[in-house]
DNA sequence: CAAAAAGGTTGTCTTTTGCAACCAATGCCC
DNA sequence: GGGCATTGGTTGCAAAAGACAACCTTTTTG
């Protein structure tokens, strides 16, 4: 048999269809469908970006060093993402009161309703993309999902 | 309540606690782990390189534009994830018999027992990373992951 | 009080990826 | 059959992300 000529429709059950291969693939899917639907945001091309502005909304104070744990990155990368929010002016850098060295993040007025806006997306974005699941699995997987990050997060150490 | 001060774990529920949230954590935590793991085999460093090997051994004579289209990324960058094979040994490249311009790629020997060792790594990890869930929420995540790939896939269009 | 540690910044380098342009072969269609 | 659009791949930028090292300042520790 030789199923080869066009390309293969079938990965499942080959060997690509292992739990991280789908993650990955699931991650590229709606990380380009987020890309394209914040497209018209002054947060657009920034998956960092988008995250650490969450994090200051919900964290008002929050210091960029507990933003990188979070992204998982390193602090001058870190650094850099906090410095294009404060440069396109959706979050405001002051000194933190407690320590000197660090500093404490606040959304501006525009930061405020820029994250407003990114929430409003990703809701979108989730009622469309997994429109297909049952309520009842989708909650299901949320959990597998939330379980996972929070178990392997942990292995870390 | 001040819970802000120190970097957030409570970070479900608030609002990074959305899907895509955790997919994009959970691909990331997985692909680093995956990186040290395949760190002593000639494929370190490859996300598109893994996933093209594992194509070219379970579809002898496929050709790039194929491993493109899985791998959804443009045919220049798949193009050079090959040459990067080619270079290591692991694949050959042939001009497709029935189509000149096309190529025909083919796992090498040692290609082949590349593929199987990054197989059992795969398998490894799969194994570690969802240890914690019990086997019947494994397969239904598994399936949910599965059937988002496609119902997305397929709305590209 | 000295040394270590923590928070940020700057500089640099590598890797990845996309887009545009190009060549070669194939297919279409008149 | 001959011209024209399409398909498959390659090359050449160019941009962006990310990592690492080095550095300065402040805080903590012993």
């Amino acid at each position: 048999m030789t199923q080869e000529r066009d390309h293969p429709d079938n990965v499942d059950g080959l060997l690509e269809g292992t739990l991280s291969w789908y993650i990955r693939s699931l991650d590229s899917l709606v990380s380009r469908d987020l890309d394209r639907r914040m497209a018209r945001l002054p947060v657009a091309r920034g998956k960092g970006k988008i995250t650490a502005l969450l994090l200051v909304d919900d964290h008002p104070g929050i210091r960029p060093s507990a933003i990188a744990t979070v992204l998982m990155r390193d602090r001058p990368t870190t650094g850099r993402i906090v410095e294009r929010l404060v440069e396109a002016g959706l979050i405001r850098r002051q000194v933190a009161g407690d320590d000197q060295r660090a500093q404490s993040l606040t959304v501006t007025e525009q930061g405020r309703t820029v994250a407003a806006q990114v929430r409003a997306i990703i809701r979108e974005q989730e009622r469309d993309f997994f429109a297909h699941i049952p309520a009842d699995e989708r909650r299901q997987f949320h959990r597998i999902l939330k379980q996972s990050y929070h178990v392997l997060r942990a292995g870390l150490t």
